[in-house]
DNA sequence: TTCTGGATTATCT
DNA sequence: GATAATCCAGAAC
């Protein structure tokens, strides 16, 4: 199980070592395989403008989920890291819950259950009602990295600024991800 | 108080 | 490949 300080880092090094890692929300959930960073000097990022009501545990202690919805009909699961910065969930392969996410999702193959942020959100029953919980503590849990894994980085997804920084962590040849590593 | 755009996905051609 | 769906925070007035 990982601790807040696990958190407490700088949002590209927490990104790198939660691929791999396993998310569990209320038992469901799997392995990450694909996550952005974002910093409070990144155009990019909802920390750029500074403090707001709606991100404010973006500013708060590390180790938080900061959830919030895009595009009217989607929702997005973020890990607070130090104040301004976080990590996003973009992708995890399906390992525990399965029957459950397909409830949630429909009826798919599970490379299509959590294959990007919004879907990834819905399978795990993921909303605004979980900005702000801690990481470390249920109905979260969320374990380290099981061994070596071959970690891809590349330019984030889905941006209209800061799409230069490459803080896109993929795991390696995965078949859950929201889009092939180029 | 009103208006606009977005870290997306599903569906249609 | 193109586009609609649909809500809220932040900016503008």
């Amino acid at each position: 199980m990982l601790s807040k300080s696990f958190f407490d880092r700088p949002a590209p090094d927490v990104s790198r070592d939660l691929i791999g890692a396993t998310l569990l929300y209320e038992g469901v959930g799997g392995m990450i395989v694909e996550v952005e960073a974002y910093d409070e000097a990144d155009p990019a990022s909802h920390s750029f403008a500074g403090p707001t009501p709606r991100n404010r545990v973006m500013f708060g202690p590390a180790g938080h989920a900061y959830v919030y919805k895009i595009y009217g009909i989607h929702y997005c699961l973020n890990f607070v890291c130090r104040p301004g910065s976080a990590v996003l969930i973009r992708a995890v392969e399906p390992l525990h819950g399965i029957a459950t996410m397909q409830m949630r999702r429909g009826a798919m193959p599970e490379k299509n259950l959590c294959s990007g942020p919004g879907k990834l959100a819905q399978a795990l029953g993921i909303d605004l009602t979980q900005n702000g919980l801690a990481l470390d503590a249920p109905p979260f849990e969320v374990l380290a990295a099981d061994g070596v894994h071959e970690i891809g980085m590349g330019p984030r997804i889905g941006i209209t600024k800061g799409v230069e920084t490459p803080w896109r962590y993929v795991l390696s040849g995965s078949r859950y991800l929201s889009k092939p590593m180029a």
